[in-house]
DNA sequence: CTGAAAGCGCTTACAG
DNA sequence: CTGAAAGCGCTTACAG
């Protein structure tokens, strides 16, 4: 790999002039540039980013620490994230951390080194502090899907809208024994779902019916149990609500399995749609989450708080993207 | 951020002394030792990895290059790379490229100027040579899903196997007519599956049958179009095989339209099955490829490259997963 | 056992 | 308009 060193030498001139020319950082002679140029082309040099990095104070690079990519909306969120991360002039190092506290903890750990200017996070919760401690030490934060501190500018979808409407929404089509299958609570989005479809029932004065499961809760099983549970206890039953796409499907594979007819006998929402619910046997209604949005969304928002002057920084923002009901053939 | 020069400071040494304590890389004596770790503990210290890199010439981190990630085997892969390279101690910088030719040019040549150690890809096929140029200039790369190069190590499933094992399945059942839905053959996976579907009809003495849309392969809409021309064209038709699970999703759909029943008039396989179709109201038989595990093994591989003395590096692997056929409720 | 010095590849005041 | 020098934060021969 040829060096600035290398381009000066070849070009007869010192590396600090080739710098100048190379970034447009100060006027150089233009046929002192045309020999560079040419040097440059000749031994077709590239700057190497690590010497910069450590010269500037700047790496260019975003990480981003999310729970899984397979099957979830991070996949989306993600892809949004490094395409605006790569128009922006920046890469992203990824880590998931599959909801493991001590994952988690490590990966930030590293990404606070050195090796990043600012962490978009969907964080497990158990490392808030953590998340607080880095922020503070300079280094860009925002959250995304999972806001959990007030402090760190965050993009999310309206999780308490997507329980409420899917609540009014089945209720208007008359149903009166509604099932939340969920998640935990100390996670802000199913929290969010929860509230939205608490009021709804309040509301509307139907009973809350919710159930839960010891698997994984962004999974086909859980959704799979749940759905077993919610029919197994309540006879009656004539529709359920499901967090997450992947949770739907498991719901409806329970009910096709049952013999319950989808949507005669009950019918089924998701709330965080992400192009999934269109594509099954009996489509499924959902909530649909501007995932791809998000992402670009986040990075934009990280980016400006990154190249803004350390004695100005933007304060907080805090992004709620509303979802859309689309109706399908589940309801 | 406290640095080197802090530490030393405070334990009253040179930096030399505390870089040596801290890497073990020559005997510090133990007295010095503890001062030392008091120091870095109460700065909190934490190396630069940027410095060090710079230093020595290595990254640890490793670059991955990919088509896109939402709901496709690269987001398994991707998460098996993720964890195989946390072991290791590397991070992993994502690059989806949308099978654009220019866009994966451009991550390329960034991965190359010192971001990374080692490029993992599953290349769109339109640089090749590029790829081969960043080998060749020292930087270790490996191939996944699609191998395109002999002299670059490489991890695929045996996709020729898939199609060939699929249509033998298929006549197995009864089917005569079995239709192919696949990808551009230029891209070795999708050649690899209609090579094994063409060797297995010839043995069978039945017809190929096959077709294409201008939708985008790796689509839903791709194998909703293309099932719906096999049908339009192929009145008899019995057996489809889709050469990856969302073009599945996409017949299913389209049979479903059609009020043609799964399996009893048309059996239908996915060739690239990555834990989707077991979660399915008519559960999808397929190939089920070691997507995680492939993920996990091709990290490995690249990084005995990246650390093994230039002067004698590993000549290139060529690793072949089987598929297992899982057989399910669409035969 | 430890310090002083050089250097990784860049950028950027400081002179001239 | 351009060169010489310092320095980003580390590691590693080289002495002693």
């Amino acid at each position: 790999m040829a060096t600035l060193k290398d381009v000066a030498k070849l070009a007869c001139v010192d590396v600090s002039t080739v710098s100048r020319a190379l970034n447009n950082t100060s006027y150089v002679h233009p046929e002192t540039k045309a020999r560079i140029l040419a040097a440059v082309k000749e031994l077709s040099y590239q700057p190497n980013v690590l010497a910069q990095g450590l010269r500037q104070g700047k790496r260019h690079t975003i990480g981003v620490v999310v729970p899984r990519l397979h099957l979830t909306v991070f996949a989306e969120i993600t892809q949004g994230i490094e395409r605006a991360a790569r128009k922006l002039g920046y890469a992203i190092l990824i880590c998931t951390t599959e909801e493991d506290a001590k994952a988690e903890r490590e990966c930030l750990n590293r990404l606070r080194n050195g090796f990043v200017d600012g962490i978009i996070i969907a964080g497990t919760g158990a490392n808030n502090r953590l998340v607080r401690d880095i922020h503070s030490s300079g280094i860009a934060v925002a959250q995304v899907v999972r806001r959990q501190e007030r402090d760190i500018s965050s993009v999310v979808a309206d999780y308490e809208a997507c329980g409420y409407d899917a609540a009014k929404f089945l209720a208007s089509k008359g149903c009166r024994e509604i099932g939340l299958i969920n998640g935990p609570m100390h996670i802000a989005p199913y929290r969010g779902r929860y509230d939205g479809y608490r009021k709804a029932m309040a509301e509307l004065g139907l009973p809350e019916i919710s159930t839960t499961s010891l698997e994984a809760c962004n999974s086909f099983e859980y959704g799979y149990q749940c759905a077993n549970q919610l029919l197994d206890e309540n006879p009656e039953l004539d529709a359920i609500m499901a967090a997450v796409d992947v949770q739907g499907l498991g719901a409806m594979r329970a009910m096709k399995e049952r013999g319950v007819q989808v949507p005669e006998q009950v019918r089924l929402v998701s709330l965080t749609g992400h192009a999934v619910g269109s594509m099954l046997e009996t489509s499924m209604t959902s909530l649909e989450v501007p995932a791809y949005e998000m992402g670009e969304k986040v990075t934009r928002m990280i980016v400006e708080e990154i190249e803004s002057p350390s004695d100005r920084k933007p304060s907080p923002q805090h992004l709620v993207f509303p979802a859309a009901l689309v109706e399908r053939e589940s309801t």
